[in-house]
DNA sequence: ATGAAAGCGCTAACAA
DNA sequence: TTGTTAGCGCTTTCAT
């Protein structure tokens, strides 16, 4: 069976906590006697079990990020980065999605689907304030994204409202005077509010229209839905010059859309996306989006969660902004102004 | 603090063994005694230590999975199948990934980065048949993809070499003679030597050309990947009618390239790709592609997983084959033939 | 049907 | 510097 601690004292001829010391490198350890207990781990393949030191200390050096869905690319790369700041910090990560529905977002957030963790990292998108207030699992939560919360928990995300004026202005900037949004989610929770404020804020500070006719609620945000989306906006007559979706599969789909009808990117309409997901770089058209710093951001939340396991002093909750930058590619600038470049 | 089944016993005035039978729904316990416990379990807000739990029964509930690399939309649909998968046993998910790097795999494949689990599922792709020949963890392990390996483990793919055979003879049914292969890595280990093998086979037996300089190979296996390989094609002097990519994402940016060199597809040239990413579904050209059940992928190697922890009848190692089919779309057929099908 | 007590493997307080 | 021991919270014989 599995050799424990006591089986390598007694091999090695010492007591438990001495090898319990150099398992765990303790200083005042002779160098022969590290050897001596070294060389006995080594012979007997003794692994410490986790289990009895998690029991034991109360940690587990697990913390669990939960995701609306790894389909989207967005998020598979946020994991990708979560994992690699968690390995810095001699941590793993538990992985789970929550398909954005806001029952899965209250079970993860109160630590039903996992309870071996240290810490919690949560991108809600359905998930209300009021889920969170009563609250009682003591382990630390921090979120992610763009909904807002007035609660006391880390939140990290980039300033979404700036970001979506930031690509409002840009199209406008390359004299497109009636651009459309798509993505705003039907019903009473609004996961996309920000970037809808963003987008009508410049709009508006500009002169040009921004009423909700030129808006598109979809139901999930996929390639199809920005298909959809799309589709709807083109039949109801509008004929946007622009439009600024949501996310990057979104603006995809509808340029998919606008391919099958026979409208040209970006001369007929512009588009931006949100995210610079990889795909935007390699299309018939590529992709201008807002490019969150997806590194960052795991990167704070890593920390964010780690710096609350403390114990001594709980940093107070704070709201912190990662960096993002609007990438501009052919879906604006068209073919000969983008040149081949930043497929980064 | 923490309550504990002390407390709770302490609570019901009971022994600690009564609670224990209710949480864990042991029969033999008289219904009113059932609900008096309970309700000092609800009053207390009682949640049972999972680490202890551990340690008592050598079990985590966890589940690791390792893939090479998130960004991929294949492996993170299929992350995704496994996380489903896992729930419905009640196991969760530790993800890792190794960016398909030898040393990594190794690593993983020991057990040195996550060692609180049941059970691993490992993608491989660097990784020999000697990096496993004397692995000495004790917790069950299980290859993903289409590595062929001769070791005693399960290991669950598709059939490479048959589905390489299938997307070749659709590009030759539709009248194409020179079919390049776009993928193939370079130096020693070949991950893509099964789809390579199908590839010459299906060519060599319809007495069409199948030699080296029709294969390119590439680095790594991403959208630039696929680019660069198109590229050095189309340099050679070669001019292929159709081309059959590793994977997705590598056609997609093959395709990319015939854009911007004014080659259409697949009227000057067909394409086809591998893994059936929902990205292929929207593109200008709609992308055909050999797809496998990521679903039941998914599933089977949770199941081979967990058949292993039963303890008595340890199955005999097996090779287990999951499902695929072609799906064909305009890369292949064209606009017209394709209709707007199958977005899934 | 319920209770008492041992022990899973480890860490940490204390002792030597 | 190293050894002894209690106990983390739970499950599990064995009694009753």
């Amino acid at each position: 069976m599995r050799v424990s601690l006591k089986d390598v004292a007694a091999h090695a001829g010492v007591s438990i906590k001495t090898v319990s010391n150099v398992v765990n490198n303790y200083q005042h350890v002779t160098p022969a006697m590290r050897e001596r207990v070294q060389r006995s781990i080594d012979v007997l393949g003794y692994r410490p079990n986790l289990a009895a030191r998690h029991l034991r200390k109360g940690r587990t050096g697990i913390i669990a990020l939960a995701l609306p869905e790894l389909g989207n690319p967005y998020f598979a790369e946020l994991a990708a980065a979560v994992i690699d700041a968690a390995a810095a910090h001699e941590y793993i990560v538990l992985l789970d999605h929550t398909g954005g529905h806001r029952e899965q977002e209250i079970l993860v957030s109160q630590g039903f689907r996992a309870r071996v963790i240290d810490g919690l990292i949560l991108s809600p998108i359905e998930l209300e304030t009021e889920d969170l207030r009563d609250r009682v699992e003591n382990v630390p939560l921090v979120l992610l994204g763009e909904r807002d919360y007035d609660l006391p928990y880390d939140h990290i995300a980039i300033d979404n409202v700036a970001a979506a004026r930031a690509a409002v202005r840009h199209l406008n900037g390359l004299g497109r005077r009636e651009v459309a949004f798509i993505g705003a989610r039907r019903g009473r929770s609004e996961p996309a509010q920000l970037r809808v404020r963003g987008w009508r804020e410049e709009l508006t500070a500009a002169g040009l229209p921004a009423d909700d006719g030129l808006v598109a609620a979809t139901d999930g945000w996929g390639h199809a839905d920005g298909a959809a989306a799309m589709n709807r906006i083109l039949e109801s007559g509008r004929r946007p010059d622009a439009v600024f979706a949501y996310n990057d599969p979104m603006a995809i789909g509808a340029m998919r859309v606008l391919h099958e009808r026979g409208l040209r990117v970006p001369e007929d309409i512009a588009v931006v996306g949100f995210d610079d997901v990889v795909e935007g770089r390699f299309g018939a058209v590529t992709l201008t989006s807002v490019s969150p710093d997806k590194g960052a951001i795991g990167r704070l939340a890593v920390e964010s969660v780690l710096a609350r396991l403390g114990g001594n002093e709980v940093p107070a909750p704070r709201r912190v902004w990662a960096d993002y930058r609007l990438v501009e590619r052919e879906s604006t600038l068209g073919r000969a102004a983008a040149g081949g470049g930043d497929r980064g």
